[in-house]
DNA sequence: GCTGGCAGTCGATAGGATCGAGTGCCAGCC
DNA sequence: GGCTGGCACTCGATCCTATCGACTGCCAGC
């Protein structure tokens, strides 16, 4: 813990160095500060501020920048709510006012969103499908042999998966088939969903085995849907074009990020920074992550990726409002 | 047209700037090309070629960069067909005996796989929904106030949207429209179907013209389904950070990327060379395009986007093999 | 028409001087 | 004891200069 002014100290580096990404001195820091002391205090200070591990310098006589225990600190004791500013909330409410349609592409649309009122790159987590019921299935033809699984979700989603058919499968057999799924199924949760009951019908059955296995294999794969806005401003917050490469391809492994920002949620954090989140080619980013809520129930995940220097009020406010906005919105599908 | 030593001096320039990215100059090209003729000699051709603009000069002194006239030049007089190594080809067949499933899933894997055949960005154009018909229609309410609209399309692509229910809506209702629209809709284009014919069930009529009207603004919302894979190769193949932003930028536009892929093609060509496109922040970049083929008619795009210096032999035998392969599994769809 | 030779160009690289922002420390003051 | 002004020192950044070398263009000769 520190004193009031070590603290007042750390938050002017912190937010100094967010603002320029220049090393800050002592001496900017009693300018700018609302410490009233003099730099040659404040230099005191803030060498104990390195000894602790707060801040850090990249060569002797050059300023101090915050290490990611000092981002910690700093975010730890925030001293006023960030809040976004008009623009920024008309944009929102604009936004979720107008948007309507598939839920996919309302989450698609939200990550953009969020990647524009940050200026980073944002990332929402659909609503994980293993909980929501199943609505209605349908099987549809496509052709002699292979024909399409639908299901519709209980939020909203829609998961569709092809499949081979049997080689003697008549119309007849298809809608047989949906029909008996569509009994089975309705209002339970897909994946629990392995086997269908048998029907008698051999042929029918078969088709039943086929749809389900296609559709849970659907669903193993791209386990949770991911939608990812504005990557392109990574390479704005960085300027090693090799940083930009190994964070542009980890935000594409999407079970790497999902899996990331399901444990930053599971961990009661909602801010991750450098390396706190253990993802190594993500060590030079932070993470601000938060749930949206449907029925009180955290269902999905929305978060902001940017570099360690964000400006962590800002985002912790603009992610605040999407998920509260997103999650209402969603209810409303569910609802 | 270029005499045959030009040419060859030529080819010899570009294959090595491709490779190494540094200015050639001519005693590389006298050792390198199958021209046996002096550094001296190949000086004045090279002088010549630049004054005819296949080549510049970062710098006097320095060795000569193809233009993208060069590079035309030597795109349009490739001696041997590029083709792909053993190793990728074997990909490729891997790939495409083991895909299956959704064809969503399948572009967007296809993008993938083209992103690491080339090393580059790829994108693939998927089936334009407009020409295909309705194999499928379903109204699925997910609460009082909500249902989604599904489609299930004869090329395998499924349309979804949601959209309000007026307040008095029964699940007899939705049973009803459902069954009016599949009638209406079945084996018909979905853009032409705009309004269905009266049932004289006014609330029917009005699910009917809501479920419509949503799937319409779908359909042109996001007008062609477009798969971006493998970004993050960009920022590996342009060391100007910006550059990397600006492109990235652009390709997140998917309009910006659709109609370009869809302009190149028109065009009869298949690659387009840096400023050829006309997308000014791409102009660093070569674009390579094939479309595929599903029973002889181009239904979509597939298409590389590198930077100008990129390997066109091998780009395009990738660009090739893939969107083949595709418009192939593709037909057994529909087949 | 080709070639070897040669002068000239100019970016890249390395060494050296200078600048200045910033530090640590200390003696003195309240 | 804590704060401050002063001072010596450090070290990256910047600029200059010299040198190097990979080029070119040109020319005279074969």
């Amino acid at each position: 813990m520190l004193d009031e002014r070590k603290t007042a100290i750390l938050r002017a580096v912190v937010k100094e160095y967010i603002e320029t990404a220049q090393p800050v001195g002592s001496s900017h820091v009693a300018q700018s500060s609302e410490v009233r002391v003099s730099s040659a205090t404040i230099r005191n200070e803030m060498a104990v501020l390195e000894q602790e591990g707060y801040l850090t310098q990249p060569h002797t006589s050059a300023g101090r920048i915050p290490t990611d225990k000092g981002y910690r600190y700093f975010v730890d004791h925030l001293s006023v709510r960030g809040h976004l500013d008009d623009v920024r909330t008309e944009q929102v409410r604009e936004f979720f006012t107008s948007t309507h349609g598939a839920v996919e592409q309302m989450l698609s649309d939200s990550s953009r969103l969020l990647s524009r009122l940050t200026d980073y790159a944002a990332v929402v987590v659909g609503p994980a499908t293993e909980a929501a019921t199943v609505r209605s299935t349908q099987l549809v033809g496509l052709s002699s042999r292979m024909a399409t699984a639908v299901a519709v979700l209980s939020n909203g989603s829609v998961v569709n998966e092809t499949f081979d058919l049997p080689d003697d499968t008549s119309d007849a057999g298809l809608a047989g088939a949906t029909a008996h799924l569509a009994g089975h199924l309705h209002n339970r949760v897909l994946r629990d969903a392995a086997g269908a009951p048998p029907t008698g019908d051999g042929a029918v059955d078969e088709l039943c085995r086929r749809a389900l296995a296609a559709l849970a294999d659907r669903l193993s794969a791209d386990e949770t849907p991911l939608y990812v806005g504005g990557a392109a401003r990574m390479a704005a917050a960085f300027d090693a074009v090799e940083v930009v490469r190994s964070v542009l391809t980890t935000l594409e492994q999407q079970y790497v990020v999902v899996s990331l920002l399901k444990d930053v949620l599971g961990r009661g954090l909602s801010v991750a920074i450098g390396a706190e989140h253990g993802v190594e080619p993500l060590a030079a980013c932070s993470v601000v992550v938060a749930p949206y809520l449907v029925d009180g129930e955290p269902v999905g995940t929305v978060g902001v990726l940017g570099p360690t220097r964000m400006n962590y009020p800002h985002a912790l406010a603009a992610v605040e409002i999407v998920s509260q906005q997103l999650g209402a919105h969603l209810a409303e599908v569910e609802g």
